[in-house]
DNA sequence: TTGTACGCGTTATCAG
DNA sequence: CTGATAACGCGTACAA
C-alpha cells in the first residue's frame, strides 16, 4: 500500500466546478416557481392524494427546473415517521456482515425504507461510537452485526433504542442467530471422522458474552477423548497468521496440530497464511476449517472447508424482526436460531499419518 | 447460501424488551432534570465556552439519568455547519472502495466530520438512487467511488452538490484517481517480458465514459506488433468466470490466450475459477493478471499479479480535495493523478512454450 | 383542491 | 449564566 505520491493534475483550463450553489434550494423556492402553495408541493412529493395530475407534474417540473433536491433531514424531523432503521456492521471486509446486510436491504427495500449504515473497526473495538451515532440520527430501531460489546453493555443501549442483534445471541435482546454450537460441532466432528486427534482452535478473542463454537469445539474433543487445545487471535487475518505461526513453528514435530479449526474465515485465512510460510502444506500438512462460508473460501485456490450460516437470510429475518418490534415494542424478546450448514472442501483432508 | 430455515426460538420466559420508550427525551427534559435552561445544555453539548465545569458534569449526568441521546437530525436542520460529507462506493464486496474509505475516515475522523454511507449494487447499475439518497441527506459535499453514471450525469449532478469523484476521472469534476493507463501498461508490459504473445483483456463494461485500462492494453499490444483482443464481461466474479470459460474453452488450443489481463482483481478471481474448472493450471497453463491489489489477490494460494493503486491514500487525497471544494467553491476543477505500483507475483510466469 | 398555522428538536442571538 | 425568540425545511391538521 505504500505508492509514490501524485503529481498535481491539471485543472483543465481553469475551468470552475459547476456545484456549489451557496444557497440551498427549498420547497418554498419550487412552490413559487410553480405558482402554488408549499403544502401543495409537499403533497405532491409524499405521493399523497389532494394533488390533480397537471399540477402535480408542473410542479415537479418546477423543481427540476431550479434543482430541487427534497431534504430528508427536515422531513424526517417534522414526520412522525417511526420506521427508519439503522444498520451497524463491525467490520466491511468480513463478508458475512456485508451478506447479513444484503439480507438486510432486500426486506426494507420492498417496504421503501431507508436504511443508515454505521461501521465500526475490528482493531478499535469501538462499536460504542457506531451504535450511539446511529441513534443519535434518530435511526428508529438499530440492527447490529459483529457487535464486539459486552452482553450488559448491549441489553443497557437496547434500553435506549430497540436493538435487534444479528449473529449473536444476547439474552433479554432480541436476536437472529446462527446455531453456532451445532456449526462448531459440525467442523469438529468432521476432522476427527477424517482421522485427526489433534486438532487446535484459533478461537476469537473474549468480548465478554458466550463462546458458544469455542464451547462446542471443546465438548466434542473431550467426548472423542481428546484434549482441547485452544489458542486465542485478534479478529484480522494477520493477528491470526501470527498466532498461527507460533502454533505451527514451536511445538516438536510430533506435537504439532495436523489440523486446526478457526473461528471465522479471516482467521482461517490466517492460518492458510502462515501455513505457507513455514512450508506446510495444504491440505497434505495440515488441514484448516474456518468459518461463516466467506466468498473467499469458495474460491478454487483456496477451497475452504467452513459452515454456511446464510447470512442473507439471517438479514432477512432480522429486518423482519426490526419491524415486528417497532409494531409491537412490549411484545416479548424475540431470539431466532437458524440451522447451519457444513461445507466441506479440499482444505480438510485425513491426516498425514493416516494417509 | 441455501440454509435449513430456522426453528422459532423461545422466548426466554416471556421478557419484555427494554427499549421501547415511546416518548423520545429532549434537551428539554435534560434541562428541567439538571435545573438550567435549554441553552445551557445545547451550549454544553456542543462544548463551546460558556459553561461552568461543574455545571457541565451535573448536566452530562442528568442526560445519562434519563437516558438522553442528542439528536443530530435536528441538530443539523438547526445550524448552518455546511461541513457533512457523503460517501458513495458502488460495491461492499470489492475491497478497493472500502480501502477508499478507510482512507476517507482517516481524515474525516481527524477533523471529527461524520460520514454518511451510501452503497449501490453492481447489479442494478443504479448510482441514482444512492447519490440522490445522499444528496436529501443533506451531504454538503459528496465523495464517490466506483461511479457506474456517464459522465455527462455525473456532470449534472455536481452541480447539484460538490463532487469529488474517485479512482475515475470525469471532466468538469474534481477527481482524485489513479493513472490507469500507466498500470495497464505496466501489466501488459510485464506479461510481454515474460514472453506472452496472446494475451487477452477481460474489458469492464461500457458506462460512458473513457477506459484507460484498455485502451493501455490496446495500445501496448499494438506497439508490440501483436493483436489486441478483448472481451466484456460484468462487474461480478461470476459474470467474468463465464466469459473466461468460452474465451478459454473455444478455441482451438494453438489459439488460446496465454495470459488474461483481468481489469481488475474481482474479474481476476473469475477468471482463475474458470482456470480451475477447465484445469488449466496457473501460472503453468495460464497467466492471470489483475488490478487493484485487493486483499485476496495477496493470499498465498492466490498470489495474484495485480497493480497497487493505494486507493487508502485515494481516499485521503479525495477528502481533502471534498474539504478544499468545501472551503472554496468557486475555486478551479482539481483532477488529482498518483501513480500506481505493479505487484508482480506468481499467477504470472513466462508461457508454456517458452518454458 | 388551496393556503394557514403550528410543531419537530436544535442552533444561534441577544438582552438581561 | 438565563430565558425568550427567531430560524432550519418540512409534515400535518384545519379551515377556506
Amino acid at each position: 500500500m505504500t505508492a509514490e505520491s501524485g503529481a498535481r493534475g491539471g485543472s483543465r483550463g481553469g475551468e470552475t466546478p459547476a456545484g456549489a450553489s451557496p444557497a440551498r434550494v427549498t420547497m418554498e423556492d419550487v412552490a413559487r416557481r410553480a405558482g402554488v402553495s408549499r403544502s401543495l408541493v409537499s403533497i405532491a412529493y409524499r405521493g399523497v392524494p389532494g394533488v390533480s395530475d397537471e399540477t402535480r407534474d408542473a410542479i415537479f417540473e418546477a423543481a427540476r427546473a431550479i434543482g430541487y433536491t427534497p431534504n430528508s433531514i427536515a422531513s424526517r424531523l417534522a414526520s412522525r415517521n417511526r420506521e427508519s432503521v439503522g444498520f451497524y456492521l463491525l467490520d466491511l471486509r468480513n463478508s458475512v456482515y456485508v451478506d447479513v446486510f444484503d439480507g438486510v436491504r432486500e426486506v426494507t427495500g420492498e417496504r421503501g425504507t431507508t436504511v443508515v449504515l454505521g461501521v465500526g473497526e475490528t482493531h478499535g473495538s469501538e462499536d460504542r461510537a457506531g451504535l450511539t451515532a446511529l441513534m443519535s440520527s434518530q435511526a428508529d430501531v438499530i440492527i447490529a452485526t459483529g457487535l464486539l460489546l459486552p452482553d450488559a453493555e448491549i441489553l443497557e443501549l437496547s434500553r435506549q433504542r430497540p436493538l435487534v442483534s444479528v449473529t449473536r445471541q444476547v439474552p433479554g435482546v432480541d436476536s437472529v442467530s446462527s446455531d453456532d454450537e451445532a456449526g462448531a460441532t459440525l467442523v469438529t466432528e468432521h476432522l476427527l471422522a477424517l482421522g485427526h486427534r489433534r486438532i487446535a482452535h484459533l478461537a476469537a478473542p473474549d468480548i465478554g458474552g458466550r463462546s458458544p463454537r469455542a464451547d462446542a469445539y471443546a465438548r466434542t474433543m473431550r467426548k472423542a477423548g481428546l484434549e482441547p487445545r485452544m489458542l486465542t487471535a485478534g479478529f484480522t487475518q494477520s493477528s491470526a497468521s501470527a498466532a498461527a505461526r507460533s502454533l505451527l513453528s514451536s511445538p516438536a514435530p510430533g506435537e504439532r496440530p495436523t489440523a486446526i479449526f478457526a473461528t471465522n474465515d479471516v482467521t482461517a485465512l490466517g492460518v492458510i497464511e502462515a501455513a505457507h510460510e513455514l512450508g506446510l502444506r495444504i491440505p497434505r500438512d495440515l488441514s484448516v476449517a474456518g468459518y461463516d462460508d466467506t466468498a473467499a473460501a469458495a474460491l478454487a485456490p483456496i477451497s475452504l472447508t467452513s459452515v454456511d450460516q446464510d447470512a442473507r437470510s439471517l438479514g432477512r429475518l432480522a429486518a423482519s424482526a426490526a419491524f415486528a418490534r417497532l409494531a409491537s415494542p412490549s411484545a416479548p424478546v424475540v431470539a431466532r436460531v437458524q440451522q447451519p450448514t457444513l461445507r466441506p472442501r479440499r482444505s480438510t483432508a485425513p491426516p498425514p499419518s493416516a494417509a
